[in-house]
DNA sequence: CGGCGCGATTGAATCGTTCCAATTTGCCTT
DNA sequence: AAGGCAAATTGGAACGATTCAATCGCGCCG
């Protein structure tokens, strides 16, 4: 009946369709596609001519089932529209694509529910490996993908159950040096802008900004929470600090990225206020346009391609060898970038 | 035996657990995902609870092979660090989520080799639909993507031979309002940086250039082709105008992308050119940071996040009825915004 | 010259779900 | 009360590849 079929529509072609072209059985097929050591040389490119006629593609899914589990790698970022997250993402799609692993890319956006879905699809999917680094609170879920054999590599992120291995750069660290810079310069009213307060990287970045001003005696930390951490965040939160009393007002301006920072700095200077004369800011990330904004900002420079590539070398070895005992923590260490925004005193 | 592994291990739950859980029959259960109108409302909570209790997740593989397509959408993006093109995607990724589609994003970084990779991936996992802004020669593969019943839409590119449907932002008008502007304001002499020259977008907005300046009479186009199109070959070309003799060196610069206008602008303002009044510059696709940029950049705004959602919902139209035999072609328009960098005489 | 061993090849079972036709259940009509 | 009909449920055959044990050929050694 098939065969009747194929003359009506030109149907797709399917190992028994090479096999039958190259005069073998389907399991040589399979075996030149998947183990070539195998099969005869002569074989080998009597199935290979037969492939290239017929355009046989291999159908994934039925690989997939037989073979119990996908090559692909899942990655949920924060969001997508932060060049820091895609910095990382071409790190991670760097060394997967030399492993030939596909790289399916996630945007939960800051959000939970959306997070929750792209979990939900990679654990339908039965993933070998993904990367997230994660907003809402997923550990039960991640335990679970992992008892199910996908792999989960943190970014971003130390696991606080330390149950996951990870890659991440020294938020407390960034927080402190950035702290540390702006009261350097004079400043003691630091307002501290990003959100939401849950946030692993916000909280961090915030109780380190909080020790330094501590730990210095006169400097005092200002939080104002926004709900994203974008450029439309940032300027919302500096319209905060603009009407607080003028007494109250901070003198600098911690943002805890540099989408938030540019915000701060577009708001800022649309009010009139001087920045840095008035009011310093320092951002995070160091993203490209961080250098080129109208007053080149001052940030504190992670490393993403390489968090990224990091990141994916390890999530490779996890999958290698899932019950390697050990639990692996890489952190990397970020750095100060003084440009115009905290230039002078 | 499967009940002997299970005392041992404990493993994953199928259809089958379920339904023996449920006390009803596999099939019962499928109605009960697939098409609960089918399955009386008693079943559907005790099946519901079965899974529950089971923690039961479909294999998508097994689904995907018996009914033949993925449910999912495949999407190449030309350059992931370009806002621009995250913005299309978060266009794309609302529109898909309400129809909870999941969004396999691919970064084609301008290279051939890549995008093919990508449509490799996608023809193996039989997508239902996909959306490409293509770099390399792809027209065949895509004929037999289509063919095999993946359904595709091309994104801010119209097809030549009109065989696909697609979404683009009118790139004649673009090219021309912006080139109009620059003599408007007085320049003669244009240097027009971006490439590959092969690429669509890239040849469109020339080509109108050119023809602006012809129609002007005084006018005349220096094209300066760059291999890629981000900061770094916008620094690169503008040092290639810096080298030419004074008399030759334009007194404009008409970018292919902002991101290549703001590496422009870095070069220049670094030689000491002075920015517009020595050479203007124009940009295009109004990224985010075009406004906050060091001189603020003029530009030609492309609505990005419509131009996804447009296509999304199109190739969604495409997916719902593959024969219908109208082809459709919708074009945007983009928008000229002067800001400093061509301010003034 | 027969048997042995080894690489190459194959048949048939299998992965977990969906789909179709067929069956059962329960209710309404006459 | 019997027949008919719709709704709910079910058994079993797909889907298309991979895998493993079993078979086939063939050269070589004793």
């Amino acid at each position: 009946m098939l065969n009747r079929v194929n003359l009506l529509v030109m149907a797709v072609a399917q190992v028994r369709d090479v096999a039958a072209l190259a005069g073998v059985s389907p399991a040589t097929v399979s075996n030149a596609l998947n183990h070539p050591a195998k099969v005869s040389p002569a074989t080998l490119a009597r199935i290979q001519a037969a492939i290239d006629e017929l355009g046989y593609i291999r159908n994934d899914a039925a690989r997939q089932l037989r073979a119990g589990t996908n090559h692909a790698i899942g990655m949920i970022v924060l969001d997508i529209a932060n060049p820091f997250f895609t910095d990382v993402a071409r790190g991670v799609e760097d060394v997967l694509i030399a492993e030939s692993r596909p790289l399916i890319l996630g945007n939960s956006a800051q959000e939970p529910s959306r997070e929750t879905s792209y979990l939900d699809l990679f654990e339908q999917q039965r993933m070998s490996g993904v990367l997230i680094t994660p907003v809402g609170d997923v550990m039960d879920r991640l335990r679970r993908l992992r008892d199910r054999g996908t792999s989960v590599v943190l970014v971003d992120r130390m696991s606080r159950a330390k149950e996951f291995s990870s890659v991440s750069i020294d938020d407390k660290m960034g927080g402190r040096i950035a702290t540390e810079h702006l009261l350097e310069i004079g400043r003691r009213r630091i307002g501290f802008i990003g959100g939401p307060a849950g946030l692993a990287q916000v909280k961090t970045r915030l109780a380190a900004a909080r020790t330094a001003a501590e730990k210095h005696g006169s400097g005092e930390i200002v939080f104002v929470e926004t709900e994203t951490m974008n450029a439309q965040a940032g300027r919302w939160g500096a319209e905060q600090l603009l009407e607080l009393p003028r007494k109250q007002r901070p003198d600098a301006v911690f943002a805890a990225n540099d989408l938030v920072a540019l915000g701060v700095l577009q708001a800022l200077t649309l009010a009139g206020v001087r920045v840095p004369d008035d009011i310093a800011i320092i951002g995070y990330d160091d993203i490209e346009f961080a250098a080129s904004a109208a007053i080149p900002l001052s940030s504190v420079r992670q490393p993403a391609q390489q968090l990224g590539s990091a990141a994916a070398t390890l999530l490779l070895d996890v999958i290698a060898d899932p019950a390697g005992s050990t639990v692996k923590h890489t952190t990397l260490k970020p750095e100060l970038v003084v440009r115009r925004s905290t230039a002078g005193a």
